[in-house]
DNA sequence: GTTCTAGAAC
DNA sequence: GTTCTAGAAC
């Protein structure tokens, strides 16, 4: 099984008995573990290695790889998702949380996902400069400007591959305030002021930034 | 997507 | 010496 990332010719049907990672998500999809809710169209799952303190994906139950794939037909299901997204961040556990609803411009798993993250992108699992760009940049692309795209141009219209690469190594920047730190743990440990302790043999965040809800 | 880690950057 | 990034993973 290879490691690398499947390119494109390479469908995921051929590696479903297999576990490439790119195929994590449809496991996720079938793990009770990680499932929230679901419909006939869609199920929401919690994303396995979250970003920020709330952090969900809204998979379809149809077979859709990606972004590239999406034509006109698929118009009630995108806008169904989205309406999804919407409710779920109605709940009141996410009371006083800013969501933000939308789609990486290239995804490196399978399953087309909707992304639902709370902004505070306070998480142990954010580590990286790529992790904060792509959420922090027009990487990320916002669920109602996909559907303005598809209802437009019959599909989406996505960034190339050299413009993703630019968002991904723009200078960081706190999304909430003009500090602009060199390198992205400065920003975490720093600014944001996160402390990652054992408690009880699990890892917890103490938080004191200034930016951090 | 993550983990691991060599060696660059500090 | 320690922190941090970036590339390989068979």
């Amino acid at each position: 099984m290879p490691k690398r990332k499947l390119s494109e010719g390479e469908h995921p049907e051929k590696f479903k008995t297999s576990g490439h990672w790119s195929l994590g998500l449809l496991k996720t999809m079938e793990d009770p573990k990680f499932i929230v809710q679901s419909d006939n169209l869609t199920t929401v799952i919690k994303d396995a290695y979250p970003k920020a303190e709330f952090h969900y994906l809204v998979l379809p139950k149809q077979n859709l790889s990606n972004l590239k794939e999406i034509t006109k037909e698929h118009i009630t299901l995108l806008e169904h998702m989205d309406r999804v997204a919407k409710e779920l961040i109605t709940d009141h556990k996410h009371k006083s949380k800013t969501f933000k609803i939308g789609y990486h411009a290239e995804a490196s798993m399978f399953r087309l996902h909707l992304h639902v993250i709370s902004d505070d992108m306070n998480s142990i699992c954010l580590k990286t400069k790529k992790h904060w760009n792509s959420f922090n940049s027009d990487f990320f692309l916002k669920s109602s400007d996909i559907l303005l795209d598809v209802k437009e141009h019959g599909k989406v219209i996505l960034p190339s591959k050299d413009a993703c690469k630019k968002y991904m190594e723009l200078p960081l920047k706190c999304h909430k305030c003009d500090y602009k730190p060199k390198k992205y743990p400065r920003l975490k440990k720093t600014h944001f002021k996160t402390f990652e302790i054992k408690f009880k043999y699990r890892l917890v965040l103490l938080k004191f930034g200034r930016c951090l809800d």
